[in-house]
DNA sequence: ACCATATGAGACACCAACGTCTCATCAGGA
DNA sequence: TCCTGATGAGACGTTGGTGTCTCATATGGT
């Protein structure tokens, strides 16, 4: 038995398909989430105590591949508007998972959130308040709210995408160009 | 036994609070819900059948704000932009419903929706058609997004002022900006 | 005062999903 | 070949929520 990097290579398997299978329907039973990974429900909790190691495996999995488009987009550097671009872009493939993460901690409601979000929510925030103080971004919408929009905006688009209404390929330039300048036809273009 | 209009004031009251608390907790029990609307769970029974009839209720109640504030912003008259903010104040006081029945529709999966939604969507795309053909919206995103796009900001606007990382009282505004002009920083601004 | 109706509290059975367990099977290494 | 460990299938008990029922009480109209 070995292991890879941090967790098996069935375990990560496993929360790769088990990731797609909530995302598309996220009441699914363990039942469902084992046969969609091929194995059987007593494999599927000797790898996951319960539904809600899943769950949390599942979060740390989000939370970590949004540091890591995080990382990619290189939010540092040059102009923000091309960063924030980086970032969707790089953060396309985990959309669905997002999604799912996110409609999931609505309903945790009063319990302790992992502190990852946390983590998160600063670097984004901080990368939204970077760009204002750079003059890019209009100071009136708090980076709190462009967080959360930004937030909002993948989850929908990645519903639209998920349910047809929206193509795959427009994704990251429907919500980049929508959350950068808005819907109104500038008088200039 | 006298009936208002469409509902006796009893279930319409009952309503409300299940919408309040579900708005919060969708995972609520029929037991909480009773006791938040101040009655015992035999007579919730009462009034809707089931779970799922709650929801359904829920549903057609949403459904039919949502409409009247459709009618209450009158999209059709005056500047798209102008037309847009009306509906996003019209809409506010059902946000927080409106983002509970769209998490909970999203789990429906493969189930029939209600037409209901066909019917909103169709108003609502036809009027960020509309905006575009008067050359006031941009035409690069199109209808179908900018709709989903708008349920995606009312929801993450509900949530954020539900757990205080948006002022209530700035609800429309940060929506309506963030929609329209974007978080770009004009150049003529 | 009387009666009809609605209500709250609680008891009850039911069900789906969960978590645990056993056991036969299979694959790989010694 | 033998042995070890992992696996799938399935049985089993448990639990939380549901839906139904009864009954005593309260309310409101006549």
């Amino acid at each position: 038995m070995v292991y890879g990097c941090l967790m098996s290579l069935d375990r990560e398997q496993v929360l790769r398909s088990a990731a797609a299978l909530l995302t598309r329907k996220s009441t699914a039973t363990m039942d469902e989430v084992a046969k969609a990974a091929g194995i059987g429900r007593a494999t599927l909790h000797r790898h996951f105590a319960g539904r809600d190691a899943l769950v949390r495996a599942l979060e740390n999995l989000g939370i970590q591949e949004f540091e890591a488009a995080l990382d990619t987009a290189a939010l540092d550097e040059g102009a923000a508007p091309d960063a924030l671009r980086r970032l969707v872009v790089a953060v396309e493939p985990s959309a669905g998972l997002l999604a799912f993460l996110v409609t999931e901690n609505q309903l945790f409601e009063g319990e302790e959130v992992n502190e990852g979000w946390n983590r998160l929510d600063a670097r984004v925030s901080a990368f939204f308040r970077r760009g204002q103080e750079r003059g890019e971004f209009r100071i009136d919408l708090t980076p709190a709210w462009l967080t959360e929009a930004l937030y909002g905006l993948i989850s929908s688009g990645a519903w639209a995408v998920q349910d047809g209404r929206v193509a795959s390929q427009d994704f990251p330039y429907m919500i980049v160009e929508l959350l950068l300048g808005g819907a109104r036809r500038s008088v200039e273009q």
